[in-house]
DNA sequence: AGAATAGTGTCTGTAAGACATTATACA
DNA sequence: TGTATAATGTCTTACAGACACTATTCT
């Protein structure tokens, strides 16, 4: 093992914020310091140093940074996946642990964080360039974003308090990018149990339309049978 | 950002090793040194320090320290994942970036390293120990491998060279836990494509088999319509 | 002939998805 | 009365999984 620090690489988190908003996903982006070394005054993925003597897991790293950069708790955090190497940084060798963040109303105001819509960094041709690796990640947080709103109730995070059921299916359609049946979304959500109803209720246009408000604690429901996990079965 | 060092975490590659090995999944172990600051003497998942000296990647990392500790080559290489705190390390804070390895009979002969049944790791009552969270690491290889045993070809990696259909089903029925229906499942291999009749056959038993090879290259595919990615239909 | 295995054809139950209907609110 | 939405009942169909059958090889 190394008996210095010379050869460690840099450790940051870097999170994907996404929330929804005019009926389209968008993207949080923080504009860096006009000092930083790289990439100064640019737009980027908000993020930051893993310090060991603030944090006490890489979990306290992402919370610490976004509270403290952006001013926001987010609703729920996934995961992405890990990458290291020496080019991504231009200030050397670093490895990024990033995460993707559903923002929501219960995450709070921030001044500091600018909303882009996701479409541009998906767009093939041309999309809008991002500093380091983070269109990359970017679009590596939408892809299982996307995937999970087939199979997950990952989504409802996006709402929060008391909504309806046609709310919470507009979620899903934005992410998947086309239209549900009402009924099969409806069975889906009713089966996974994610969800309760307040018991209250709003006009909406020319209806009465139930309200719900997600589950506590929210866990991250599998539809489909074929996608339970091991230990269950055997 | 850090002006120095200090507060840097330790950054480590731990590889989770299996193979199939007298009609088991086997995990693989070395002995720490010695002279080791931790756990010294004891088994445990081999991995080594990312160096930015040596190392143009993570992966990278992952290959020097398995080539040069264990003397081996994985087949087929899938990132899980990443964890970091203060505690997982009596070291210190330290963050791992773990990798699921499959091994078969090309990535070579190792003296370093001892082959453990895998299911002694996953029993719930009393797993046999192990040191950091090399435990918890091992169960999420083995719950990444499990799942995609039932909808992608990755398992197939676990062969190389010529094989029949039942062998390879064999390795899907250990990796699964059950046996599956000879009928569905070639179905399902044919229709991924994965593999190619390499034109030889073999005498198995009492009937003479086809022999088949894994298609270069090897893409995971992945069986299921509703597992489709996004960007493939809109 | 009998046993064991490779290889393939067919059937069925289920559940995802498509479609249809009713109730309600309001202009 | 017409329209838009909520809410729910019913139908279709694709496909995963179950089952059946034939061919071949060897004792």
């Amino acid at each position: 093992m190394p008996d210095s620090d010379y050869n460690k690489p840099i450790c940051t988190v870097d999170a994907v914020l996404l929330r929804i908003h005019n009926a389209q996903l968008e993207v949080g982006l923080v504009k860096r310091a006009d000092d930083a070394r790289v990439y100064a005054g640019v737009l980027a993925l908000p993020g930051g140093f893993v310090q060991t003597d603030k944090d006490q897991s890489i979990n306290d790293t992402l919370l610490r940074n976004l509270k403290s950069k952006v001013g926001l708790t987010p609703a729920h955090t996934v995961k992405l996946e890990f990458d290291g190497n020496l080019s991504r940084d231009p200030e050397g060798w670093s490895i990024t642990c990033p995460y993707l963040c559903f923002i929501n109303q219960t995450s709070g105001k921030s001044e500091q964080l600018h909303w882009f819509p996701l479409s541009q960094f998906l767009a093939e041709d041309t999309p809008t360039a991002l500093p380091f690796d983070h269109l990359k990640l970017v679009r590596d947080g939408f892809f299982r974003l996307y995937n999970r709103a087939k199979y997950s109730t990952e989504p409802n995070h996006f709402l929060n308090g008391a909504f309806t059921l046609s709310e919470l299916q507009q979620v899903y359609e934005i992410i998947l990018g086309k239209a549900l049946h009402k009924k099969n979304f409806r069975d889906r959500i009713d089966e996974s149990n994610s969800i309760e109803a307040t018991g209250d209720s709003k006009i909406v246009k020319r209806s009465r339309a139930q309200l719900f408000a997600n589950r506590q604690p929210m866990s991250t429901h599998f539809f489909s049978r074929v996608l339970q996990g091991a230990f269950d079965d055997h």
